[in-house]
DNA sequence: CAGCCAACCAAACAGTTGCTTGGTAGGCTA
DNA sequence: TAGCCTACCAAGCAACTGTTTGGTTGGCTG
């Protein structure tokens, strides 16, 4: 029980309900929010700036939220669960082994073009936020996303498509690193597309740079 | 003139100095201040943290720097001079192309393994610092390392050894960050020497991890 | 119209922050 | 022995931090 249920349209009134303004509000400012812990870092970010940026007093934030930890734990665990699960997709699908290592990849891409602060998030204050208990979940993720990505590379060395020569260990890292880490670079809606990047990237990744 | 040079042994009174001692106090400050920062990142440590950790009282700090900015700023500067230097080393070189591209590479490595902080630090932080004026060199800094290996990788292009149908600029920012975000996961003296994790990064960087 | 409620304001709070000040202990040098 | 210098302490300050409290506004509903 972190975060009380924002209320899903209240069954008792379904009359006219303005739909879209709902806990409209609420997400709004989870946005801005989210924008700016991604820019400054979470600690570096105040109540302040949030409420500045979205025109209303810092005490104001506190009629949306508990706390300002309380935000950054909406933001990750909302974008933690989406992103999960379409892994799992791709770890359960029927496609071969090369196509899923490249699917996966591909959605890691789609990932941080569209859901740019999120992971910027992540990739930045994973390692300190995962020191609050409140956090715990974080590592929890980290793990399973390691496990899947080590199936997914076992898979490809038994059916015949990787090198078996190296460190799946070190490859999972490798990986990992250089798909998460271009967050730090790529801008949604600049001259690079995500399925361009994940396309260069792949192309590195499976066949090297060498001639 | 952003830092007063830390005055080289006055050789008015060259007799029984202490040799070793002579700054050693300031350094060893430094270092302390290093592994905070590369920790728990610039803004979340605190001068008292940094105090504690030596063993001494928040204002004390001041009697060696000028501000927890002015540590950072002598912290950074100094190993990016040094490592500066071993890239331009590097390219001046009279290696063959994809030796260069090995050494610069395992150099990097090595970097990640002897100055882990420094590394952590400008990883994690030069984002934010680089808003300051006293931190444009990171930019500078930056631009300059960007030149060094697009210049190796056109070397290597046109000396025949690398893939042609790659966008350079994209190789570029993929073993820039592939190499540097080890600094995450990599701890020195720990299992993995930098040497082995730099073989393997060169061998998928070079020939891709596909059979 | 009365009542309600989400959204917000205004003002304050206690704790933490980087940094300053004036002073002191102890070792070195002349 | 006198003077000096490095390294530090003790105490405090103003600015900023996240958060709390009681009150106000305007729109919706019955």
């Amino acid at each position: 029980m972190t975060t009380p249920t924002p209320s899903t349209t209240p069954a008792t009134t379904p009359s006219t309900t303005p739909a879209t303004t709902e806990t409209s509000r609420r997400a709004e400012l989870l946005g801005i929010a989210a924008n700016l812990f991604a820019e400054k870092g979470f600690k570096n970010t105040t109540v302040r700036d949030i409420a500045d940026a979205a025109g209303i007093l810092s005490g104001s934030l506190y009629h949306h939220f508990d706390s300002k930890e309380a935000m950054v734990d909406e933001i990750l665990s909302t974008f933690q669960e989406e992103l999960f699960a379409a892994y799992d997709d791709v770890l359960a699908g029927d496609l071969d082994p090369r196509a899923k290592i490249e699917e996966a990849v591909r959605l890691s891409f789609a990932a941080i073009d569209q859901h740019h602060a999120e992971v910027a998030i992540f990739q930045n204050e994973a390692d300190y936020l995962g020191t609050f208990d409140r956090f715990g979940y974080l590592a929890e993720r980290n793990a399973q996303s390691r496990a899947v990505w080590i199936a997914l590379l076992e898979e490809g060395v038994q059916g015949g498509v990787l090198r078996t020569d190296l460190d799946i260990e070190l490859v999972y890292r490798f990986i990992r690193d250089t798909v998460w880490v271009a967050v730090r670079w790529y801008r949604p809606g600049g001259p690079l597309t995500h399925e361009t990047v994940a396309d260069q990237y792949l192309a590195i990744l499976l066949d090297g740079i060498a001639r």
